[in-house]
Formats: C-alpha cells, structure tokens, sequence
DNA sequence: CTGTTAGCGCATTCAG
DNA sequence: CTGAATGCGCTAACAG
C-alpha cells in the first residue's frame, strides 16, 4: 500500500503538502501541486479515507433509517437523500428496519459509534423520548414520521390537509358515508389525517361516526381484509379513503372480487401517490407527495445541520396535492 | 469524549485490556471483564469505530452498487443482502447509479480509498475490461447482472432456462407470432434471454423473426412504446414476451388503450415477478426471481471473499420459476 | 506557500 | 491472562 510519505518522498515535498493538495488543494502553489499529482498518478496513490476519517472526527457517512427499502414510497425518498447527499460528498448507509422496533431502537443507538455524521429517519415510531435524547447529541433529522417536539428538525406534508382535501373531494362527489383506513394509530401522521377526515366532514355538517374509522397498517394487505370485512358484514360504505395507496388497491382488490364496482359503486382514495397509482386500473385518485424532494430537503437540513449552520426553520412542510383519477368518479353535471 | 483510556483509569487496568474485552472477550478473564464493563457503563463509553477501522484496515462497511434503489426489483434485492449483513456486523452503503454509466464507474473506482471492504453490483454495464480490474484487487460480486469472465463470484439466475420457460409457455398456449421485447442488448442477460427465445421456437419448429425481437430499457415507459408502435404499424402479435414485469404491464396499458384485450386477444408473459405482477389487472403470467434470496446468497459470497474462504463454486445460479396468472389465458381443452 | 511535529483512538505485537 | 509500547495514515496547528 502506497502512502502519503512515499507520494511525499517522490515529488520530494513534505507529506503535509500531500496531504494539502488532496484536502485543500487551494493552499499549494500550482506548480507543487502538479508534482504532486503527478507522484501520485505514478505510484497509483490513493488517499486512506480511514486514516482521514479518525483525523477528522467524521465520516462522510450519513444513515436512513427506514421502515422497509422495498416500499417504493421511502426508496424514492431514498433516492432523493442519495442525490444530495453525493453532491456532497456524502455516502449514504442504510438501515432498514423492517418494521420492528428494536431494529429502529438499536441502529439509533449506535450512531454513538460515530459510524456516521448524521441520520435521517423515515420512521419514528419508538417512544418519543429516547427520538428526542438521541436527537439531541446526535445530528439527526426526521422525514415523513414524526413526533411531537419542537426541536428535532422535520421535513413532511401537512397531514391534516392531505385529509382534508381527499375527505372533501368525496363529500364533493356526493358521498356522505366515507370509510377512513388510517395507519396506525402510535404515528403522529395517522393521528393527523384523522384530523383532517373529521375536519372535512364537521365542515360540511356531516356526523362523525367513529366505527368508520378503521386503523390499518399502510400494506396492502390490511386495506384488502379492512375492506372485506365491511363488505361481508354488510357494512359496505360509499366511499373509501385510505392512508396509503397500497391499501387503496387491496380495498379495491376486495370490492371487486365482492362483485362490486370501482367508481360506480364505491369511490376510493389513496394517499403518497406511488407510481402503481396512476398504471393501476382504475387509476387511483390520490394526494400526492413529494417524495423525491423530501428527501431532498431532508438531506439539506441535515447538512445544515451538520455544518452547524443557523437553522431558520426547522420544520418544514411540502405540499401535497389532490391527483384525480379513475377511481372515485367525476362530478355528474 | 471518552475513550478507552479513561474507562481503563477507572477500571485500573491497562487500555490494552480495555481493548480486548471489545475485541476479544474471550482473552480476558471474567473478573476484569466485568471490572471494564462497569467502568465502562459508568462513562457512557463507546467504542470509536473509526479508530478501529483504520488500526484494522477495514471498514465493516460493503457497497451495494444499483441502476435504481426505487425499482423494486432492486430493492428487494438489497433487504436480502441487508440482513446477511446486518448478521454479520456489516453496515450497507447504498451506490444508486441512476442508469448512468459514469456514476457506476465512479462508484467503483473510489472503492480503492478503503471506504468499503467489498462490494456487491447489481449492473455490470461499463465495459468488462474495468470489472474485471477492480474485482482482482478488490472483493467484488455481482448479482443478477454479470459479464463474460470465469473468475467473478456471481449470483443470477440462468436466464437462458428462463426464457425458454416463458417462450414455451405462450407457445403451448398456441401462439406463433410470438415478439420479444428485451432487455438493452449490451447487457448479457438479455442476450441470454434472446437465446432461450430463440431455443424455444427452435425446438417447436416454429421460425425465428428477427423484426419481432425489440430491444426495450426494462421501464413501464419502453414497453409502452414499442407496443404501441406495433399496434399503429399492423404488426400486433398473438403474444407479447417482455423482459421485465414492468415493460409487460406498459405493453398491456398500450394494447388495452387500442380496444384490445388481454389475454384474449394478445397473451403477455412478463419477467422479475415484482410485487406488482400479481396486484395488476390482468394479474401477470411471469418468470419469477428469487430476488431476496439472491441479495442472501451475494452476500454470503461476499463473507467469503472477505473471509478469505474458499470459494468452490463462484457462479451461483437459483432457480426462477414460471407463475401462471390471468395475462395469457389458460389452455382449452 | 511549505515543513515540522504531534497525535486522533484503537489493536496488536512482545514480554512477563 | 495482563501491561507497555508502537504505529495505522492522515490532518492541523504552528513556525518559518
């Protein structure tokens, strides 16, 4: 293995040049610079990142933390962070959780290691507490999920809105019994999106009946047996709106096989907007996030973060947006 | 920060014997074992792991190199390689090439700075020559993808035998005019794949049409296109093979947007058998992968190779198996 | 702009 | 089983 002092010993510059010319390269003088290099090309010389890592303090590194990789909705996230996180000169390390909670509690617990500079969590779903006492030694920013503390800098939709404008846009269709398929009611999110359903509804002067009102899990596979269930014990509603687009089309999955039609006989909206929404049939009308930017975001408030920049705002909300398709029907004129 | 200095004062012990009891349990009798691990809880002590890195010369980190970490094909492959890892004490770092070659090669040329002890690349689509430099000085597997070169440990699936299976298939089903629509031709898996296309119509004595192989891009999008070009030009066939689960459902989009159906009046056989195939109306007759299993198995040789294990079989080849679903009919009796 | 020097925190010889 | 000593390869004062 070559090192900077062989590099050094070649060009016959001290190895702090070396070093200089790869970390800040602006320091040298253009003409040690290129003898420098040259030594370097020569010798096939590349910088340790280890050796420079230890010196620093840093690794370059940042982590996700996140629910489940193969969920297109957090690796388009994902995909977002990595973008930014590249430009900058940061390696992205993943740690899929796959929805078990000592998982999550157990790689948030070890960013003491210093394994990485910062992490992003798409999940917070282990208690509040030990979120916030992480976050406060660690740099650590929360994207979709979130909890209830002011200081830990978060990137999501405003999720009572979301609600609101799917929940409104089937009263607009005319539907007064609307089923709600949350998440799960531990999450902040869900809680809002509850919010926002019962906003909508209170608004329009119609009752809030708390049996429509049903806690899923976002898969698929809840929003099939959620729906099944409605159906087979003759409590089949009008319209339906999910917390996930997954468990939109397992409920529509179930209302078809139950002989029933989508639009015509019950309307359903999803919510991420995933890209099976719009290939599905019916396409699925749905509140759309932005989850790409999301992750960009995230990655950038953490970078501000790590740079110890002031942060002027430490809570920030995307928009989101109703995306109408197929499957709740148009407005009959 | 406290380091294993101070947990030694504390312990009255030397920082070796600090060491060791992190490194080495076994070295170091249980009385003072205990004596450090107290010493340690009381200090809130953790172990630097960039210290250790660099006195060990290796990371516990390995790369996974991807076109696409939200493509779940890909994804799916990851969770696989991410809980052989986690197992094994190694941490994931993500490389998602975006499709763009220059990044792939990027990717892999920065490995030399030590910042990864292997790593695992799902596309192989920069020339060989590279691939093969960077796997002889470096531990490297590749999965799915692969290249043309004995000495590379490689995961994948025999995609001759895949499909053939596809192609028999739809042949039995009573189809003759049967178009391929491939994958990039520079990648050899489609080239397999066109080979065991071609094998089938071979061995059923059925011709070879040259123009009824189209190369597509594996996306929704690309299939779309070209089965929409076949429609508009006349040149609809019987039946559609498509080298991936996605280009499948864009051709089916495309045939259904024109007034046809499918199975009834095109049969379509998709490949990958992504969560999607099955959801999809019509559910998707495909070649499934065994896609975690290959993230296991590429991770597992990965150990190897950076255990310095023996490797007596480097080409690991998984079975794929042909799921029967509604997008070909069945056969009349 | 460049060189000298010190040491990041840990793992590993080698003695004992 | 334990301790003393060394240095992994690099960066960052500091001085010149």
């Amino acid at each position: 293995m070559t090192t900077m002092v062989d590099v050094a010993k070649l060009a016959n510059v001290s190895n702090a040049t070396v070093s200089r010319v790869f970390s800040n390269p602006d320091a040298v003088s253009k003409d040690t610079k290129e003898k420098v290099l040259k030594a370097a090309e020569e010798l096939n010389y590349e910088l340790n990142v280890l050796a420079r890592n230890l010196r620093r303090m840093k690794t370059e590194v940042i982590m996700v933390i996140l629910p489940d990789i193969s969920n297109s909705f957090f690796s388009k996230i994902v995909r977002g962070i990595e973008s930014v996180a590249m430009k900058n000169n940061y390696k992205v390390l993943l740690g899929d959780t796959k929805n078990d909670l000592d998982l999550e509690k157990e790689y948030l617990k070890n960013l003491d290691q210093k394994y990485a500079d910062g992490v992003i969590s798409l999940t917070a779903r282990i208690d509040a507490e030990l979120i916030k006492e992480i976050s406060d030694k660690f740099n650590m920013v929360l994207a979709c999920e979130y909890i209830d503390e002011e200081s830990i800098p978060t990137v999501s939709i405003n999720n009572v809105e979301g609600a609101y404008k799917a929940t409104e846009h089937l009263i607009n269709l005319g539907h007064e019994k609307i089923v709600h398929i949350s998440g799960p009611e531990d999450v902040i999110l869900s809680q809002d999106r509850i919010k926002g359903y019962k906003n909508a509804l209170n608004e329009y002067n119609l009752s809030v009946d708390a049996d429509l009102i049903i806690e899923g899990d976002f898969s698929y596979k809840s929003g099939y047996n959620i729906m099944s269930k409605l159906i087979k014990f003759n409590k089949t509603p009008t319209a339906v709106f999910a917390d996930s687009d997954q468990m939109a089309i397992g409920a529509i999955k179930a209302i078809k096989e139950h002989g029933l039609k989508v639009p015509e006989d019950i309307a359903v909206v999803g919510f991420d907007n995933i890209e099976i929404a719009s290939i599905y049939e019916p396409s699925l009308t749905t509140i759309s996030q932005p989850m790409y930017k999301i992750g960009v975001k995230a990655m950038q408030l953490l970078l501000d973060l790590m740079g110890n920049k002031k942060i002027e705002n430490n809570k920030i909300q995307l928009e989101s947006k109703l995306i109408i398709r197929d499957s709740c029907g148009y407005k009959s004129r």
